[in-house]
DNA sequence: GCGACAG
DNA sequence: ATCTTGTCGC
């Protein structure tokens, strides 16, 4: 698939900032309700700064992955929390664009509107590409939330600054829950829809899983 | 002011 | 993040 072209990139703290502040107009939180083809993405690192991104996409309607990329690379930026996007923009970018197949939902490891500025790697992927996003984090990052209660499906809202930015949600019983926030052109009950659709067995949604071991072991 | 801080 | 990758822990 194609990706937009990469702004300049940001050769320190305040010009990534600059462009999460620009890009973060961009964002729609509005989108489908329904998808065909939906990709998980992750990166996995390794040794100095070298990054693996994997790309993985299933059929929306049997839960079976039918393609799947890998790009290797370079961390492209330091890590710092809220920065998080810059590291691994390039090689998840590099990665979609080796896909045949476009896929019409990213699935993205790390959060979206759920973000200092309202723009983490979920929003990013989506607006490069403006396909429809979300973002699935494992620590809470920003916002305060009530404990949701134990059965799958239960959740409760993230809140920052009077305003929801995303939920808590539970998605096996009595495992800890997941973070799940709107990057592009989905709304929060979508969002929340489909990764309680697309998680099967474990705590993390399958397209997610499968990244994350393309990225561990690309051979 | 200090510490903590997605992956 | 890195480790083998299910999740939790005080």
């Amino acid at each position: 698939m194609q990706v937009k072209r990469l702004h300049p990139w940001p050769s320190d703290a305040a010009e990534a900032e600059a462009i999460q502040d620009r890009l973060r107009g961009h964002v729609e939180l509005t989108g489908p309700t329904t998808f065909t083809l939906v990709a998980g993405l992750d990166v996995h690192y390794h040794g100095d700064d070298q990054v693996t991104a994997a790309v993985v996409v299933f059929d929306a309607g049997s839960l079976e992955p039918v393609e799947q990329a890998v790009a290797r690379g370079r961390a492209a930026f330091p890590y710092v929390p809220g920065l998080f996007a810059f590291r691994e923009l390039p090689a998840l970018v590099e990665a979609l664009e080796l896909l045949t197949a476009t896929p019409d939902l990213l699935v993205c490891d790390g959060y979206g509107l759920a973000h200092p500025r309202g723009f983490g790697l979920a929003c990013h992927l989506g607006v490069l590409t403006g396909l429809p996003a979300l973002g699935v984090g494992k620590t809470p990052f920003i916002g305060t939330h009530e404990t949701p209660g134990p059965e799958p499906g239960d959740w409760t809202p993230i809140v920052h600054e009077d305003a929801t930015i995303g939920r808590a949600l539970r998605t096996q019983r009595d495992v800890k829950p997941v973070y799940v926030s709107q990057g592009h052109r989905i709304s929060l009950d979508t969002a929340t829809e489909q990764v309680l659709r697309l998680t099967s067995r474990f705590r993390l949604p399958d397209p997610i899983r499968h990244a994350d071991h393309l990225a561990r072991h690309p051979d």
